[in-house]
RNA sequence: GUGGUCGUAGCUCAAUUGGCUAGAGCAUCUGCUUGUGGAGCAGAAGGUUGUGGGAUCGUCCCCCAUCGACCACCCCA
């Protein structure tokens, strides 16, 4: 006898009941009617990827140390994808010349980092990512915007419990390249930058200086500022004032807002929660005009962001958002007072089924009393014994358990209080 | 990858601080109750105290390792 073998989840990763399966969907679908509604397309992919793809542009980091990423039987290096941009500028390279620009499309993948988990951090995540792709100018960054806000929105969020913090990557590093950085420098200041607000601000300036002697945000005005610089600001001033105009009061610019994937060239963007018990970053995203042409194909420029589940769930959670599910439940319970009548409801649940009816089917030995318990238990609302006397006369008593209330039917009109009921 | 806290029944927690057979509530199952309710009563089942070593006359309790969860870093969603 080897081992028994654990029933608990690798680490880091979730099961889902159906239970919890149920809140993800029901979470998923408030956010796929949301994009519906603005025009975008589901796309899907598989969770494997060549290894090569991430080695451009993702972050260092987490090529480095937070992939999975392995060696399949025919000598290929494969990663399980640790998130989904890459993929999607994969595909729209590879179908360029066939798809109408502009895509919008979204995603709901799985994604994968090996990570030490703790609160609000696992190894699988799902992420919804919302892109819009072959839109440059100031109209595409405000759609991407507005439908961020506006899913938070969808969800039941107002403006008041979350803040969309606004930057330019394009801006930083204009700004690096007037302060004389080099390309080294720039990405070093970056990362730097991102860290400050965690920092004391003695050691963020002994910090900046071991990067270079000239303060790199002292050139986004002034004396040094470009007309690159100055039209980049103008840019997204207009922006975040275009928001403001259209009913988004709570975007802010953030000069220090860097975000950590490589391939960000314009607008950088990340949504905060306001509660100061959940203060940390919810999502964002920005603007990757360069992705697509790494695959040699035209450039295409692209917006877009992901939003992981765990980190909604939490913000949900904290702001009593929590969406309920249900709608996918069975709605009638139907009891069989012998076993022999099983095969009989069966036929008659598979003829509800038939006009729309969600049902289940008794196929304990239990008496009646239990089945009725059962289908408490199981939160389904309605009941019906299926048996001899149902059979002969063609009629049920339907039986509401929320109130105890029953009603004789014919069992012709069973669906339609079914289809009523739903 | 670094540091810290913690692992007892399916779940939530006890166990007089190292000393009798590791207990309770909830949940599950059975009966009272063979054509319709959640209650009640009676009963049953459920544990190698995460795992493996060690120290001790003796350990759920101390030490080491390991796995896992949580928290803070790092990084990020």
């Amino acid at each position: 006898m080897s081992e028994p073998i654990s029933t608990e989840p690798y680490k880091g990763v979730r099961d889902f009941y159906p239970a919890d399966w149920e809140q993800m969907q029901s979470m998923f679908a408030r956010m796929r009617a949301t994009l519906a509604l603005w025009g975008y397309e589901e796309y899907n992919a598989s969770p494997l990827e060549r290894a090569e793809l991430y080695e451009a542009k993702t972050s260092e980091e987490i090529v480095n140390e937070q992939t999975y990423t392995f060696i399949d039987r025919g000598d290929r290096r494969v990663t399980l994808r640790p998130e989904m941009t890459p993929t999607l500028a994969r595909m729209v390279a590879n179908k360029r010349r066939e798809l109408a620009l502009p895509l919008r499309w979204f995603s709901i993948p799985n994604v994968f980092r090996y990570e030490r988990p703790q609160k609000g951090r696992l190894r699988e995540h799902y992420q919804l990512n919302v892109d819009l792709v072959g839109a440059s100018g100031i109209e595409a960054d405000i759609e991407i915007l507005s439908l961020a806000s506006e899913l938070l929105r969808s969800l039941g969020a107002t403006e008041s419990d979350f803040i969309i913090r606004v930057n330019s990557r394009a801006l930083l590093t204009n700004a690096c390249e007037a302060a004389g950085l080099n390309a080294d420098a720039t990405r070093a200041y970056l990362r730097l930058l991102d860290k400050k607000a965690k920092m004391t601000p003695e050691a963020f300036a002994a910090a900046q200086a071991a990067i270079t002697p000239n303060d790199p945000l002292s050139f986004l005005s002034g004396a040094g500022s470009s007309p690159e610089i100055a039209s980049e600001k103008s840019a997204l001033a207009n922006t975040v004032e275009a928001l403001k105009l259209r009913g988004i009061g709570n975007a802010v610019l953030d000069p220090t807002l860097i975000r950590g994937f490589d391939y960000y060239t314009g607008i950088v963007f990340e949504i905060f929660d306001t509660n100061p018990a959940n203060p940390r970053s919810l999502f964002g995203g920005g603007r990757f005009d360069k992705l697509v042409a790494l695959f040699g194909a035209d450039p295409v420029p692209a917006i877009g962001f992901g939003m992981g589940d765990v980190t909604l769930a939490d913000f949900l959670e904290t702001h009593k958002l929590v969406p309920s599910g249900g709608e996918r439940k069975p709605q009638l319970y139907l009891g069989t007072p012998s076993p022999s009548n099983i095969p009989a409801a069966q036929a008659f649940a598979s003829e509800l089924r038939r006009q729309g009816g969600r049902v289940f089917v008794n196929l304990s030995d239990r008496a009646l009393g239990d089945q009725v318990k059962d289908a408490v238990k199981r939160g389904i609302p309605l009941f019906v014994a299926y048996g001899a006397d149902e059979i002969a006369n063609n009629t049920v008593r339907m039986k509401i358990l929320a109130t105890g209330e029953e009603t004789a039917l014919a069992v012709t009109e069973l669906p339609a209080r079914l289809r009523a009921g739903s």
